[in-house]
DNA sequence: CTTGACCTTGGATTAAACTCTAAGGTTTAT
DNA sequence: ATAAACCTTAGAGTTTAATCCAAGGTCAAG
């Protein structure tokens, strides 16, 4: 058993995550002190680190609250619940590329076209691309 | 001469939107009526479109706010200074994008590893996967 | 018995970019 | 003259994942 501290200090975390992973229903201690000290189990610990490898695989606290239901029962869940669940981050995650890329893609655009130099940003290529529909088109 | 729902329309945002770039700098209306109606002219048009366009290649409201003030007074600004926004801009989602395919990565290396069946959830490898240090290691 | 390191709570704050609500004023058309 | 469609304001709420703060309680060491 160990207290909020120490826990926190073998995730690499601060309490106060930890505190406000036990507000939004991931993670409690297993036992409290008299004086209301939380107390966490080795199980504690296990539990956490699961919800730290979500995270590390980009699954959001929902998602986790959601697979922790699956991981305490599991009897009751099959592995395409689980996939399913995968998948649908990995799709989410792409359609997240997929738009960043576009940003990425313009901007590349953008870098090209412009010298980039001391002159004056008068006929700047970067402002004038900016100010007609083009690349950027926004209707 | 238009009132701020004509021009939101013509740019396909709501008019909430228009009163926030106001309130936050980026957009104000050349003439406001007796009655304290908003009227944009064409160049406020103009700005209007700029931004979108901003925001269309990934810039956030802040570097809009900064392309803007070099937009009005470009006499006062060179390529490199616009160029270099841009540049860091692109360095900003490319960074963005390396983390968001670590995620995909560890993502699709779960998915390859289960089975995705009716199967019980009991030997579920994704499940297997989270509970162990390996690809999703947290310490 | 006091110091310092720990712990407790509730509630406020952060960033980003809106979005919504309430309560009311203005314009245009009939 | 009244209804419909517009507009005004201030201020609160949304999302995510914490992070910080204040005021105070607990515990081990010396």
């Amino acid at each position: 058993m160990m207290q909020i501290g120490q826990l926190a200090k073998k995730l690499g975390v601060k309490t106060d995550t930890l505190r406000f992973y036990e507000k939004n229903g991931l993670l409690a201690p297993s036992t409290r002190s008299d004086s209301g000290y939380r107390y966490y189990s080795g199980a504690d610990h296990q539990r956490a680190l699961f919800i730290l490898r979500c995270k590390k695989v980009g699954f959001s606290l929902a998602d986790i609250k959601d697979l922790l239901s699956i991981r305490i029962d599991k009897s009751s869940h099959c592995c395409e619940d689980v996939k399913s669940r995968t998948t649908a981050k990995r799709l989410d995650v792409e359609m997240r590329i997929a738009e960043l890329e576009l940003f990425r893609n313009s901007l590349v655009e953008l870098e090209k076209a412009c010298c980039g130099g001391e002159e004056s940003a008068e006929y700047c290529s970067i402002l004038d691309a900016l100010e007609e529909k083009g690349v950027t088109d926004v209707n």
